[in-house]
DNA sequence: CGAGTTAAGCAACACTGTTGGCAAAGCGCA
DNA sequence: TGCGCTTTGCCAACAGTGTTGCTTAACTCG
């Protein structure tokens, strides 16, 4: 089943040639003004002639459109070039057991179609509730655009969970979807070429503009606390799709308990003082735990959701980056954003969206 | 002098065939037995023949030879193939202000020679640094066998600096370094392809045979605190060079006074057991950050380093992995190695060695 | 209105890995 | 010993990539 080969792969012509396309794309998908044969081929660092080339099959698959030309400097005006929004889609589901989300974006991030219902994750069967989501899925497909292709599906889910073989990993009150095939069957059940299963933060780490480069983190506060790691770009998962286990480091030995076992994780402290109706003392102690972590891996941008966080806007991405100012020993060196997540509520699914558009531009 | 460039970069012809032998010489590198072409055709999913090709180049540059033949599976014995460690060596070097240690190592991690000296980090101007340095490297490399390609330099020095302009960025007493390009005059000065220069604890977590999958960190604790982060097999550095503040997480936010300026930075609780002579406490402490970082970023191997380390080798590899099971929710399905770092001492100055050799034979 | 400049395309080319066929070198059984 | 079978590795022809050298298109400037 391993549609992800974590082995180094040798790499032959067709890779090379989708490589470089999916280079292109990207470089178009990020400056939403597009860009011209030769910028692509300064950003590339490929020769003009090879960047035609390129866009030529580009512009003959229908993902790129000759969009108007820019200023002249100083001779032949460059052709822009842009990508067509309406040549593919991809659905993003996040799947949680009160009310999932089911969505449609179009390749430039436009959200075509958006649905919530309670999937019955908790209480069904799991094959029953595969049924229902591949119903729904197949409703929502036919929002998009006449000649738009289909992606794929991906689905943002509370872990632990297995990215690489698209189980759950012993979901806490869900045992019959302990190790059951939840992404092999939508593949099965939708024919979609690409079903992709991650966690809830990653996906949702996703749903923001790409920055050019370094890292990003997002702090999802709601029932629990986690985070999702953008680091250099892409998300960092660990073997075991187990990293971004934020809210269980360890701040005050002997604090209170946490579910977990363990005394005075970061969760735990956030959560009972939210139990006291205090979202300032959680929002400083996220932004303690946020201060280590940017020191740790070298943070760029923080992006916060959750809904503990939108029921309190305002308080959360000061006290933050307060915080992180107040820790970091050179804070005009490292200047670290802190903002909203601009998915808003449905971070989740847009970001899961985002991974399979990611997936398929981007990939191999 | 931008010698990395993050940009993405379009592939050609030569870059996929670089990429392709560095991919096969990687393999041969990190299995000892060596391996066949059909054995390297499966792993990299080339085909045969174009596995025989790159050998064929490889063995005509004299990288790799035929080492005697595997035993037959039934047909003809497979002719094995093991990388040439006299091919090439690279120097590696520990700066630091009271001993800098300079070695050279071979293809296979041999070291060939090792050198410890005070180069006059503190008190010297930093050109008549360089200039010292380049003098014992010079000296050091005629100790490579003949015909053994030179790499290149790889300085592993303590922080903060940055590994894309290679200049160290505000040394702690060393106002004159501050941004002194000593990468590039080092390149100058030696005539050698590849000067590289890194934080000394990225570089000691090269210093270990390449775990196939998965992540490590290195601990290393002597006057400070701080990590090496090698996530799925590559250094994470983050855009400043700046990941791998380990040792200033707050554990305790009413703790010790840290140097830092925190308080209850995870450093200050370190040092301040240590200042005690008790190390149990120091492990155990060190136990808990560790903890934190393997369940952030799902930690597959531990490497420990640093005299302190070194000063009581029986209690902190135990103390860690000790902290490590209590604080994980099921260490049997992510079970953490915890070990001494095995290049001991010299680990700084073998890693730096090993960036280099990691960077010709597996760069582009 | 012509010279200069920039953008993009055409044709020939060098080089990659792939495909199909074949020789070499062992094993296993009659 | 002889023969069939399997596996390994190479030779030759091939498809397809980006590259190079040159040409055409389109605009600015004097």
């Amino acid at each position: 089943m391993g549609r992800m080969e974590r082995r180094p792969a040798g790499a032959n012509l067709a890779g090379l040639r989708d490589h470089n396309a999916a280079l292109v794309l990207g470089l178009l998908r990020a400056s939403a003004e597009g860009g011209s044969r030769v910028q692509l081929a300064a950003q590339t660092g490929l020769t003009p002639q090879a960047v035609s080339k390129i866009v030529g099959r580009l512009l003959a698959d229908g993902l790129v459109v000759e969009a108007g030309r820019g200023e002249s400097t100083g001779g032949k005006p460059r052709t822009l070039l842009a990508l067509r929004p309406e040549a593919g889609c991809a659905v993003g589901i996040e799947l949680d057991r009160r009310r999932s989300t089911i969505l449609v974006l179009d390749l430039a991030g436009t959200t075509l179609r958006r649905r919530s219902v309670d999937i019955g994750l908790a209480s069904g069967e799991p094959e029953r509730v595969v049924g229902a989501l591949a119903k729904r899925v197949s409703q929502a497909v036919r929002a998009a655009p006449d000649g738009a292709k289909v992606l794929g599906v991906g689905v943002g889910c509370r872990g632990p969970l297995d990215y690489e073989t698209g189980t759950l990993h012993r979901p806490a009150g869900l045992p019959a979807w302990d190790g059951f095939p939840l992404r092999g069957l939508l593949e099965e059940s939708l024919d979609v070429p690409n079903v992709l299963l991650d966690k809830d933060t990653n996906v949702a780490a996703l749903a923001a503009p790409a920055a050019v480069s370094g890292s990003t983190a997002y702090l999802h506060l709601a029932d629990g606390l986690g985070a999702g790691l953008l680091l250099n770009g892409a998300v960092h998962r660990g073997a075991r799709t187990n990293a971004g286990e934020f809210g269980h480091q360890v701040l005050q030995p002997d604090g209170p308990q946490c579910t977990c076992g363990a005394r005075g994780c970061l969760e735990a402290l956030c959560m009972a003082a939210l139990a006291d109706d205090d979202p300032q003392t959680a929002a400083r102690w996220l932004g303690v735990g946020a201060a280590n972590l940017v020191r740790l891996l070298d943070i760029d941008r923080i992006l916060l959701g959750g809904h503990q966080i939108f029921a309190s806007p305002d308080v959360y991405p000061r006290a933050v980056a307060d915080q992180i100012a107040e820790h970091l020993p050179e804070p005009e060196w490292q200047s670290v954003r802190v903002s909203l997540t601009p998915a808003g509520a449905s971070a989740v699914a847009v970001g899961a969206a985002q991974l399979v558009i990611d997936s398929a531009l981007g990939g191999i």
